[in-house]
DNA sequence: CCCGTTATTGAAACCGTTCCCAACCGGATT
DNA sequence: AATCCGGTTGGGAACGGTTTCAATAACGGG
């Protein structure tokens, strides 16, 4: 970026930039789109010049307003803390800059009148596209946009009656992964803790999942539903696991589940984990850390967050037209020591 | 959001509130602008009423163009994986929500030319405003834009020849406070550990901090400056550590250190945690998990997202005219036991 | 009753860019 | 010589708002 000459003025207009190099402003904006190559060289010499003379950017928020595109992307993270969301994030947004646009990222903190505000928010900067990852099951906001045209991917969470694009994780093959690894380990009862499920896709279809693979395999099992705010209901449960049957094993259906159990176990005292086996659905970079390791099961954070932002832009760009579906990746089963049994 | 009527034709502009409400387009802009009282309540329920039936919400872009206010600040994120930096960008959207500003989040991913291409793109949507915590050492492109009267907030990082508004953690205090309280616990020698310095202000500072601070007590010490991702420094200093005199103590300067740190313990044996002391700054979601619990001191993240969207306010709206400052906030010291001895 | 004020309202210019379309140019064709 | 042509170039409307400024109406005082 040169330095702007002539002090603190105003920012330079394209049609500065026509007036310094002497031809139209029409030409300098070929000069910066695609009609690019329409110029004869000696003009882009000129302009090119005159450009690097001034310091001159194009302005992309009034060439939007003409032109219609923002390439602006807009992503909507249920919880900025939660380490899945962000891994995913990040990987979109290289692929959007890849791309040549740029990604909004917004918080909606699990709340879903933030949602909305920032949902209002974005409508007025007209984003050609949302990458949403959000925790309100409200999907009127939603739909109301998607009905406007406004191309939508869904991470991890599908929402009812919204027809769009959903990239996650394949959970059916996930949990089944768990679950073979726990047998496989010698763990003779299993337990699923998830968050409240209240409709929530993926936590749906985790549950689901598990107890039908474990009727499948025959395997002793229960599941429950917790608020990872109420930590006493996490020590009645693993209290109840030390008190019951040997070999039993407890798996998280999120990161956030994970650590909650693993304060409990904690509290329980130094050979919970020796006692109980645990495995978490997602990867964490502390679970190398706690107890003997806390076996996870990562997700594909990387592959869901370009399969986003790629479906997304086949979706503006036209060039993908099939109706919306869903795209399940495969997880990745990292085994450490909470569930070594023998 | 109301549904827009006439299926799928395009979003309404105010020409179409104006002639629905048959009212000029002045006075729709100004039903949404500060001018607002100026309309009579007549037409102010006449416009209400269009403004309701169509579903228009006014197009912020197209109003920034003659406006010249986006409403739009950016931050400019080091590494969206540090949950210090997350932490603080959260508090700071909520903050400039309550503002009436968006705010587009930008992961630099600790890379200067990612975070040049980000800043060429954010000139290209002319943001009001910027709060940058970031990687590079490269201060030219933020100067420039700088210069450009685009208003700055620093978060944790100082740029040198860069004069704007610094919002970080009281280093001397909390370094100090981390000494007393490992001096007090009985410790004689003292570790402390940074990322490489390389000008980085706030490293720059905990580490002269330290110095001066041990010196001052009278205590053994030593500092070392490791890569967080060469583990094998990591594994020798703590052997170190654990091979030389007793009591001794480690503190790292930064969350990511601590991580480091902890792993090599970790991999050091289940006693390294009894034979050497730890502390971190960085209070971590998972610290009071590992070994017999991770000592921390906590910045003051959500003060600092909140102090740098004021800082910023204040610049923009000319409130806040004092020369660019440094304002440092008091971190909290979270004993735990990896502290405790005797 | 006239004139100066003040409260409303609207017309038109403007913001920085893109895009449609007309104008121009040199050379080949008729 | 007139026409046509592909290739460049420029003029000006358009985008959806804000803002300046003038016009009108209502009102009060002299």
């Amino acid at each position: 970026m040169p330095k702007r000459p002539g002090g603190t003025s105003r920012r330079p207009t394209i049609r500065d930039v026509a007036a310094d190099a002497n031809v139209s402003k029409t030409s300098v904006s070929r000069y910066f789109g695609a009609e690019r190559e329409r110029l004869s060289p000696e003009l882009k010499d000129r302009i090119e010049a005159s450009v690097e003379r001034l310091g001159f950017s194009p302005d992309r928020i009034a060439a939007s307003l003409r032109g219609g595109r923002t390439r602006l992307i807009a992503a909507l993270v249920a919880d900025l803390r939660n380490p899945y969301s962000v891994a995913v994030i990040r990987a979109a947004e290289m692929a959007c800059m890849d791309a040549g646009y740029s990604l909004m990222i917004c918080n909606t903190d699990n709340d879903p009148a933030t949602e909305r505000r920032q949902l209002a928010a974005l409508d007025g900067y007209s984003v050609e596209g949302l990458i949403v990852n959000t925790a309100s099951g409200d999907a009127s906001a939603l739909s109301e946009l998607s009905e406007q045209g406004l191309p939508i991917v869904l991470v991890d969470r599908r929402i009812p009656d919204l027809a769009c694009d959903v990239i996650g994780l394949d959970d059916g093959q996930a949990v089944a992964d768990c679950v073979d690894h726990l047998i496989g380990q010698g763990f003779t009862h299993l337990s699923l803790i998830s968050e409240p499920v209240a409709g929530i896709s993926p936590r749906e279809s985790r549950v689901a999942s598990f107890r039908a693979i474990c009727r499948d395999r025959g395997i002793d099992h229960d599941w429950h539903e917790l608020e990872a705010d109420a930590p006493s209901a996490f020590d009645r449960l693993v209290a109840e696991r030390l008190a019951g049957a040997p070999n039993a094993a407890i798996l998280t259906a999120n990161g956030v589940m994970t650590l909650a159990v693993c304060h409990a176990m904690n509290r329980a005292g130094p050979d919970a984990f020796a006692r109980v086996g645990l495995l978490g659905i997602d990867e964490l970079d502390w679970c190398a850390l706690v107890g003997p390791g806390v076996s996870t099961l990562a997700q594909p954070v990387d592959a869901i967050g370009r399969h986003a932002v790629r479906a997304l832009l086949g979706r503006l760009s036209g060039t993908l037209t099939a109706p919306a579906g869903e795209q399940r990746l495969p997880g990745r089963l990292i085994p450490r020591g909470s569930t070594e049994r023998g």
